[in-house]
DNA sequence: ATATTTCTTCTACATTGTAGAAATGTCGGA
DNA sequence: TCCGACATTTCTACAATGTAGAAGAAATAT
């Protein structure tokens, strides 16, 4: 089982939004909690063909939630990191603290 | 001052390890630091076209090392984050830190 | 029916990531 | 002084990820 998988920046971020939004985790929502938390502007295609990449790679999968919609709207469709998702997430982590790890500098 | 940059996950590694070696920070170098603390495989041309990148958008600055040379080799191109690319950082850094705060999740 | 709303798909291009071979400059010894 | 071994950087090319926005689809209410 190759598991030498690396995520970029924005998978990142992704990934950690999903974990966060658990059972409320579709593509509108997902953007949402991106600009408020990471400060960070996105557009809906950019986290849908992200979503879609990572679920290629099978770090996420998703389902179409119950019609949930209460005036209007689609069906939802629910991302969810997988395992090795999630260990991936860990990897990305981890290979940051460890090149952060005592190190202090001058703003 | 358009101020607006964002930093790749190996763009964010790099200027880690170059925060981290100081004075030393030169491509072979580099390669070495990431290697041993992110545990991460690397070519010595990715380092150098990341490195290199960085600098045309002024996030890093370089300048040639005396000829520390001591048995053979050419001389060396010493690395710097300039203060725009610790601000890069610390954007990305506190970007990451948002999606993570209070967040837990079983592996 | 159709307008309105919410959400997803699709298409296209820009930026970053990645590798490896080739080039460059330095040193010690024949 | 020419040569071989070395350490380091440069160049070239392509793959993967990031990014945007317009277009399409499903649901509700009137």
């Amino acid at each position: 089982m190759s598991d030498r998988e690396g995520l970029g920046e924005f998978e990142h971020i992704i990934i950690l939004a999903l974990l966060r939004l658990g059972d409320d985790a579709y593509g509108m929502r997902v953007r949402q909690e991106i600009e408020q938390r990471a400060g960070r502007e996105t557009s809906i295609g950019a986290v849908y063909s992200t979503l879609d990449r990572l679920e290629t790679k099978g770090l996420v999968e998703s389902f179409t939630g119950e019609a949930t919609a209460e005036r209007g709207g689609r069906a939802k469709r629910i991302f969810k990191a997988t395992s090795k998702g999630i260990h991936a997430l860990e990897r990305s982590q981890q290979a940051l603290m460890n090149m952060m790890e005592g190190l202090t500098w001058k703003a």
